[in-house]
DNA sequence: TTTACTTTCAAACAAGTGTTTGATACAGTT
DNA sequence: AACTGTATCAAACACTTGTTTGAAAGTAAA
């Protein structure tokens, strides 16, 4: 790295704003219930910015997705000096965190949950360059935890089953703000979750393993 | 009920077709994304009818809602005679058939899964008729194969984590049919499926039980 | 048929959308 | 200082949104 990656010119700063502030709207709202303007009004840029420097609404979209936070995980997890459960552990609450702490919770996360939901052209994007390589990973770890015995599309859906609960905390967070007022996702709950999760997961994958073995 | 639940003035006609559209178009797009022109357009109706029948287009969608088939459900599950396990095993086939199946599948459920995303004020209405009940509903289940010595905070998860699962296969089609575009939700596949997750939260529950007991 | 009321309809409305424009201000180079 | 390409800005544009309006058509009882 240079060191001149601290000096930005006018433009660049006015181009970096823009992506913050995409960020935080676009995570607040959907893609449609996002507006230009507002995006525009808290980078305080003029309207016409966003088509300056994206193109479209759109092209901003794909330019303010950035995956490094996930990706980092990963490489981290998989170089960690931990046998495969533990290792789960160790991914599932970190994963947890990244999903739910209020404090520095991804804004990606909360983007690519609207996709979901709502695909836009930005979808393609997401799956392939982090939702993929995330199945792949857990795909992997589960694979050393289980066994070569286990059928790939059984090992596929244990995948599904720890990633929809750990989304489920995210997707339903609106549902169980109504059922449970109390309910606020601090480093303990989040903890907490976390190792339900994990608990929950490593039986019924070795119930798996016992069926299949 | 008297027999002229099937004799149907014009109005009323109008207005049930404007519920079937609405729920139809409701459940494809989000309620931003839906537009009152595109309801009206498939209910062979004009643009203001909504306003006159229903008063706005909350209240379209208020109307529209109908969670008979989930409460209906449920009530079939509680007068089953069959023990705790077999009823969760055929409570979480006829949810997920519910859920997935493409041919019957209910656009209920695939408005609901919108709201979550975006949550407008229908989602209180969601939550109170329909999401709490159910939850209370499985809780009560759970509660039957675990026994007393579980915490309710732990078995509340647990009710989160199989509905995670659950939700995951709606929730996050438009991903799975891009990761593995052969995929198809028939009446096979969803049987896999629910079985899969029967089984892995059988046995999440079960090592709950065993710590706690 | 007349009367009173309900329902439909094309058209317009006000507000908001993403995007474009053309002028203006600002940089850096010659 | 003059020139040049870049970046910003207020304003306008073209379009869509949910909703309203006032007239026309339909319906049913008197």
């Amino acid at each position: 790295m240079m060191a001149e990656v601290e000096i930005k010119t006018a433009s660049e700063q006015t181009r970096a704003r823009l992506l913050d502030a995409a960020r935080e709207v676009f995570s607040q709202h959907s893609f449609q219930g996002a507006t230009v303007r507002e995006i525009c009004r808290l980078a305080e840029a003029n309207v016409a910015a966003v088509n300056y420097h994206f193109g479209s609404k759109e092209g901003l979209l794909a330019e303010a997705l950035n995956f490094s936070q996930l990706t980092a995980l990963q490489k981290a997890n998989v170089t960690a000096d931990a046998c495969p459960k533990i290792r789960l552990r160790l991914f599932l609450r970190d994963f947890m965190l990244m999903l739910l702490d209020e404090k520095h919770a991804s804004s990606q996360c909360r983007i690519m949950a609207r996709e979901l939901a709502d695909p836009t052209p930005a979808l393609d994007q997401i799956v392939s360059e982090a939702i993929a390589p995330l199945h792949e990973f857990l795909g992997k770890l589960l694979r050393e935890i289980v066994g070569n015995k286990v059928g790939e599309a059984e090992l596929r859906r244990c995948v599904y089953s720890i990633f929809g609960q750990c989304q489920f905390y995210r997707h339903s967070h609106p549902v169980l703000q109504r059922l449970h007022p109390k309910l606020r996702y601090d480093h303990k709950e989040i903890d907490a979750i976390a190792e339900h999760i994990t608990d929950f997961s490593l039986a019924g994958i070795k119930q798996l393993a016992k069926k299949s073995g």
